[in-house]
This record gives structure tokens, C-alpha cells and sequence, in this order.
DNA sequence: GTCTGTTTGAAACATACGTTTGATGGCGGG
DNA sequence: CCCGCCATCAAACGTATGTTTCAAACAGAC
């Protein structure tokens, strides 16, 4: 059995289980049982259960990184500037392009994206934040030539609202589609559930905040506050 | 000391912590010590931690639920169909209007959700469906009627990305509004944060999926895809 | 074949958790 | 006054966790 196979085998494993239950309710013993691997061999191999959290990111987040970096570096290099649902597909394709994983290590990378930037005291934020700070910059530099009518507020809360939509849908992919077949009897690939997201996100980030006003009057009659 | 006091200490450190860190991040002793109360308290008054779970949402839902269904059943009572930006109003209005709750209630709250959702807290989701069942199909009933050029399923994703751009966003507005104060020099209360969310939203979910949307060619020029 | 460094194995470790127990204190009604 | 009830407390319970230990098994080099 070679070195590699046991580590694959508890990456493998893993991934599955944090999808699945999240990492601070998956214990190392359902991780190397499912595994089929001595409990011990996370720890030897790995170090601990937060660098193998790390691992299983690092796993999905490298391929998808050199992916995007190549599409944006492209996009950039383009005299015009590149549209919002253009800027927005490529990220996802690059998701969903990398190769070798299946949908699991996506919902495994959004549900740690989500938890770096709502749990305050994280040590994952600080890894994202350093390893790829040069693709974040890029990517918003690109998006800012396609919103050019957002204030730079605006633009800053909408890429919030982005990315919890994104975020926040990815990273239970499996519980809403289980949901979705049981309700309408509906089975959708995550392919669709991606593409359904980029025009969503692609109309919001351009919505004119000032319409909203007079329907909201028509209704609440101002009572509103 | 009265006997609620103790209660009320709890509960309010509880709310604090698990926004903080999480649920299963978070222990019964570290909540207790915060509270300055003994060990065994939250079995005495809960039961059970998860009952203090529960408990904890239930004191800022059930003002909230209150407050929505008397806005809904006013929109559904109208002859007219509610508008969509309308509907999203009353949500947000209702949220902000709950009594006694300041806006860290609310963020610790949406936190609280968004967890409830990514972390298999499955107690949880089943405790607020069955609980908030009825509201939740009259809201359901009122932005169906709202948008009627979607599909089920159109709808069905749509919804989750609301809510994730919503749950994401307000879950963490006080470190949001952090980094956008030390990036920008502008500090916006949480009503605006909530203001500037309706038309993304509402933008959003009506974004047409088979082309790009008219604002968007007319800032794309026509060159999307 | 023997040696050497690496990988696996079963077991134990220390710690932290949620929960339970039984004693103690205080308060109001009889 | 004392009884019964309720809330609090320190302590312990049983269990589960991440991690460490150390011997055994293995691989490849010479």
C-alpha cells in the first residue's frame, strides 16, 4: 500500500464527512474508520485535525486558484473590458472545471469560505486572506470596470450580498437538492444550480437602488420605520 | 434575584457566544461562567443544551413572526397583488421592529440562522418548519404571486439565494461594517445595510435567466457571452 | 539477508464535554 | 415555627474527543 494511499484515502474520507456534518462535528474516528485507516494516521500524516481541514481545502482551493488566475489573467489582458456575467462565469466555470473533484470539494471550500468570514476568531480567514490575496485583488479590480455606476459602497455591500448567496447556497448543496427532489421531484446537477446563481448575482449587483422607493410606498403607506 | 434573572443571563450569554463561535464551538461552561451563573443552571432551566439552543432563537422569532404575520395577512387581505419589493419590506421592516432586540440582536440572530441552515443542526431546521410553518407558506403564497413569470424551481433557488445573501450579510454586519469604515471612511447603520439589500434582492430574483438582463446589455453593450 | 528509515497498529493519555446528583440555602404559606 | 418548594452550588459521572506513545510491520538500499 503506498504512502500516498492513506492520505488520499483520508482526504477522500473527509471531505465526504465535513460536507456532510461540518468539521467541528465530524471527529477523527468517523473520518479514519470510514477510511479504513488507523486512527493515529491523521496525526502522523497531517499533524492535527485543523491542518487536515486545511488540507482538504488546499486539495480543491490550488487547482481552482491556478484556474482562475489563468481565465482573470486572460480577461485582464482583453482591451475591453470584460462584462459582469462574463467576470461571473468565469469564476464558476472555474469551479466547476477543476479536475478530478466532484461537487463535495466545492460545498467543502464555500462552506470554509463561509465560516472565514463570519466566525471572528478563525484561523482560516488569515490562510485565504495570505494565499490569495493577488487573485482577489485582480478579480476586484475586473469587477470594478463592470460596475462603473456603483458608488464604491454600493459595490462593496452587493459583493457581500454576492457572496452569502453564493456561499451560503453552495455550501449545502446537498441538503437543498434532497429538499428540492422531495418538494417538486426535481433533481438538479450542481451545473444548474451554478447557473442559475450568475444571473441572479449578475442582476442584483446592478439593481438602481433608487426605484425602490415608490413601489415600497404603494404598500406600506410609509408606515414603514 | 429573581428566579428570570437567571434565565435572561443566560440566555443573553448564550446568544452572544453562539454568534460568536457556533454551536458545537461553543460549551455549556463557557456560556455559564460568561453568565456568572452555575454549571448545572442550563439543565435546571432548559433541559438540554439544545433546548437552550432553541430557546435562544425562540426569544428574538416569536416577536418577529408576530410582527410578519399581521403585515402579511394585511397584503394578502389587500385586493391587489402585493409587490415584490413591497413583500421584501415587510420582512426587513419586521425584522428591524422587534422590540427589546438591538441590532446586535439581529445580527447575532441572522447568524444564528445562517448556522442553523450550513451546520447540520437538523433539530433546529425541524423545530423552526414546524414552528413557523404557517407564515412561512403565506410568505411563499405572496411572492409566488409577486413573480409570477418564474418557474417553481426558478423560485425555489432564488429564495435560498436570498436567503444567503440576507443570513450572510446581516450575521455579520458589525465586522462588515468594520472593514468598510477602515477601507472607506464611511460608517452606515444597520438600516441602511438593510436598505440597500431590498433592490439586490428584488433585482435578483427577477433577473431573466435566458439573456442578460436590458440594464446589463446596456452597460455590456450587447457583448455578453 | 541485513540494516535503516518510514508507515501502521493497538492502546493509552489527558482533557473537555453534557449531564446528573445530592446537599445547601432561602423564601413564603400554613 | 416549620414545612415544602424552588433555585443554586460544588462535585462527580460517563463518554467522547484530539493527541501521543511505542512496538510491530514494512519498504527499499546496500
Amino acid at each position: 500500500m503506498a504512502q500516498s494511499d492513506t492520505v488520499d484515502r483520508i482526504l477522500d474520507a473527509a471531505e465526504l464527512l465535513f460536507a456532510e456534518k461540518g468539521f467541528s462535528e465530524t471527529s477523527l474516528r468517523q473520518i479514519t474508520s470510514k477510511a479504513g485507516v488507523n486512527l493515529a494516521a491523521v496525526n502522523y500524516h497531517f499533524g492535527s485535525k485543523n491542518a487536515l481541514i486545511q488540507a482538504v481545502f488546499a486539495r480543491f482551493i490550488n487547482p481552482f486558484t491556478r484556474l482562475l488566475r489563468d481565465k482573470l489573467e486572460a480577461a485582464a489582458a482583453d482591451k475591453n473590458d470584460i462584462s459582469l456575467e462574463a467576470l461571473l462565469s468565469i469564476i464558476t466555470s472555474s469551479i466547476l472545471e477543476v479536475p478530478g473533484r466532484n461537487h463535495r470539494g466545492l460545498s467543502i471550500f464555500m462552506r470554509l469560505l463561509g465560516l472565514a468570514y463570519t466566525q471572528s476568531q478563525g484561523h482560516l480567514r488569515k490562510y485565504l486572506e495570505q494565499q490569495y490575496s493577488e487573485e482577489f485583488r485582480l478579480f476586484m479590480r475586473l469587477l470594478k470596470e463592470a460596475t462603473p455606476q456603483l458608488t464604491p459602497v454600493e459595490r462593496f455591500w452587493r459583493i457581500q450580498f454576492m457572496l452569502g448567496a453564493t456561499a451560503f447556497t453552495m455550501s449545502s448543496t446537498e441538503a437543498l437538492s434532497d429538499i428540492l427532489e422531495k418538494e417538486m421531484g426535481v433533481r438538479q446537477p450542481i451545473d444548474e444550480i451554478v447557473k442559475q446563481l450568475v444571473p441572479f448575482l449578475a442582476s442584483g449587483i446592478q439593481a438602481d437602488h433608487l426605484n425602490a422607493s415608490p413601489a415600497l410606498r404603494k404598500v406600506d403607506g410609509g408606515k414603514v420605520q
